[in-house]
RNA sequence: GCGCCCAUAGCUCAGCUGGAUAGAGCAACGGCCUUCUAAGCCGUAGGUCAUACGUUCGAAUCGUAUUGGGCGCACCA
């Protein structure tokens, strides 16, 4: 509707031009839905930027073009407001279209072709396997599920990633916080270090291992703290303590060394994927970051930018120039003891990416990381790829209140409250909701006690009940033997303020759907659906479906259905269920 | 100190990228169940859009400055 209307506007400009009024089209016509009823159905400000441009009257501009519109069997009437906005409103055969447009596409209506033939690469989540997912990564979990979903909708090709961060430091002290756990089930006695990890699930793999292999690689705390300089709190330095421990505990265990970090990767990654794909949230690959190391591609990458000139030694260390693109600093891609940095491996996994051939490359991050966008856009452009091509969409953090205080999250501590946790306190639905509700720049407040105590509160359940009313209606036909015929309805019968309150409602979705695609804004999404339901719901409480007028019945029955179904179809791609009773 | 994000009703947030009288939910107050689920509906009250200039027909939205909050500035990942 919105297109012919576009159509309409654009033949009516272009034969001005013809007849010499105008000198050219602008680059876009707005075209919006109104928000105030008085104002007709769609509205659009073209005459007054265009006014602007040939300095004429607002006024009189749009009474031109309305005039060049003439007649036509979509548009009962126009009007002109205000300064010079040209209101359209629609007759009801054409706004009544968009029922019968529904219920024809079914589960499909909503889809369009704008990305039809682009894939996308959208990588999220990614977050470290050294503990489990926690409410933090949640927040990108369900936004980048969500957009995928929506990118989808409209028509591109989403291949969902999640990189996998299963080399470097954080592994082996992993590895050490495990082993250490282990010693202590074997009967050994010993300090566990301050910057390890502290969590339970640490004990759980290491009561696995010890299932497993049972005391094998038991060694004598003595030894094992042999030489190993005091920790933080026995006033050390925790993190030469820990790297110490690391170069121990190595030597010491050999290939049982391997054997720890397998059992450990794997609990946890497992942990991860059936954790995410319970919550609705699926990847086409998990890409490890030590392939990267195991391929050499790291180092090719390194050695690519060597080539192309952007890197020089200093200080035993090999660095990028960095600063040629807009950075703060030079970064180190190769350290003094040849060992290359996290950033060589990031530049290497973003290169692949490039290099697979999508036509768009989307990281979801923290907002934690945004320090990171200069540096990794400016490796994609010394490699000669365009940077553009890759968008970074933060996700800022969530902040968590338990009983009116902030919490602190720390996979280190192990004081956190899982993502698990919270799915099995408030429920898949709600969270998923609850997460894509805010945008996604802005700072989110997530009060645990609202959420556990009160759910009924949370905006989800509103919309499912008005799904499960819906059902409900139409399980109360079947009982009174009321047959519905959706092909028989006569929509010109709906002339309530409430159902034609409803039906403009459901007209908007489309463009509503394109602009939380288009935009990364699932919340859009959220939004109108609760105000569909609301919609929907105060319908309900004004007109009566399942009355003795069949006709107007027919035709109630029919808007309801169209309803329902996109509830059905939003709700789906926010992954929330669609209940049919509540 | 430098950089990024943010500031809208008592609280939590929208505001369709510059449009018409700034909107929801929760909390508060008052109504609506012998008829399709009251997890609902209808109504009342609540705002100097952090502050000050500027840009123009028109600013919560764009620009500059100030204030206040979050985050980041490693040869960690």
């Amino acid at each position: 509707m919105k297109e012919q209307l576009q159509d309409l506007i654009i033949k009516s400009l272009s034969d001005l031009i013809a007849k010499g009024l105008l000198s050219e089209l602008p680059s876009k016509i707005r075209l919006d839905h109104t928000k105030d009823k008085t104002h007709g159905d769609y509205a659009t400000n073209i005459a007054l930027v265009l006014a602007k441009k040939i300095k004429s009257d607002p006024k009189k501009l749009a009474q031109t073009i309305v005039d060049q519109l003439g007649e036509s069997a979509l548009v009962k009437k126009t009007e002109i407001a205000g300064p010079g906005f040209i209101n359209f409103f629609l007759s009801d055969e054409s706004s009544n279209a968009v029922i019968n447009d529904i219920i024809d596409s079914g589960d499909s209506y909503g889809m369009s072709t704008i990305g039809l033939g682009k894939s996308v690469l959208l990588e999220f989540v990614s977050a470290n396997p050294t503990g489990p997912l926690h409410v933090g990564h949640g927040r990108g979990a369900a936004y980048g599920a969500t957009v995928s979903n929506l990118l989808r909708t409209v028509g591109f090709k989403v291949d969902n990633e999640y990189y996998v961060n299963d080399a470097g430091r954080q592994m082996n002290i992993l590895i050490v916080s495990v082993y250490l756990r282990y010693l202590a089930l074997s009967g050994e006695k010993l300090r566990f270090p301050d910057n390890g990890y502290q969590g339970k699930y640490i004990i759980d793999i290491a009561e696995s291992v010890f299932e497993m292999h049972g005391d094998k690689w038991r060694k004598s705390s003595s030894l094992v703290y042999k030489d190993v300089c005091k920790d933080g709190q026995q006033g050390g330095d925790k993190e030469s303590h820990i790297d110490e421990l690391i170069v121990r505990t190595r030597q010491l265990l050999g290939e049982g060394y391997e054997a720890i970090f397998r059992v450990g990767i794997e609990s946890i990654l497992g942990g991860i994927k059936s954790d995410l794909a319970e919550f609705g949230v699926n990847f086409e690959k998990w890409f490890l970051e030590q392939s990267l190391i195991d391929d050499g591609l790291a180092k090719i990458s390194v050695d690519k930018l060597k080539k192309s000139g952007h890197i020089y030694p200093k200080d035993g260390a090999l660095w990028f120039n960095t600063t040629e693109y807009g950075d703060v600093k030079d970064r180190v891609v190769v350290r003094d003891n040849g060992i290359h940095t996290y950033f060589a491996s990031d530049i290497a996994y973003h290169l692949e990416k490039f290099e697979r051939g999508y036509d768009k490359i989307i990281n979801i991050w923290g907002a934690d990381h945004h320090g990171y966008i200069v540096r990794v856009k400016a490796s994609i452009a010394a490699l000669n790829h365009d940077p553009n091509k890759l968008e970074i969409l933060l996700v800022q953090f969530a902040n968590l209140y338990r009983g009116g205080k902030k919490l602190q999250m720390s996979t280190r501590s192990g004081s956190f409250v899982t993502l698990k946790e919270l799915r099995n306190e408030v429920g898949n639905d709600a969270a998923r909701f609850f997460y894509i509700l805010r945008k996604s720049e802005q700072h989110m407040d997530f009060d645990l006690d609202l959420a556990k105590s009160k759910t009924n509160e949370n905006p989800v359940f509103y919309i499912q009940y008005a799904h499960a009313r819906i059902c409900s209606v139409f399980r109360q036909a079947v009982d009174k033997g009321i047959e519905f015929e959706s092909q028989t309805a006569d929509l010109s019968l709906l002339t309530e303020d409430s159902e034609r309150a409803l039906l403009k409602e459901l007209s908007r979705y489309k463009s509503v759907i394109e602009s939380s695609a288009l935009q990364y804004e699932p919340h859009q999404l959220a939004y109108y659906l609760r105000d569909l339901a609301t919609h929907f719901h105060s319908y309900y409480n004004i007109c009566p479906f399942l009355i003795d007028d069949k006709k107007l019945s027919q035709a109630r029955l029919l808007l309801i259905t169209a309803t329902k179904q996109v509830f059905v179809n939003g709700l789906s791609i926010l992954g929330v269920s669609a209940p049919e009773s509540m």
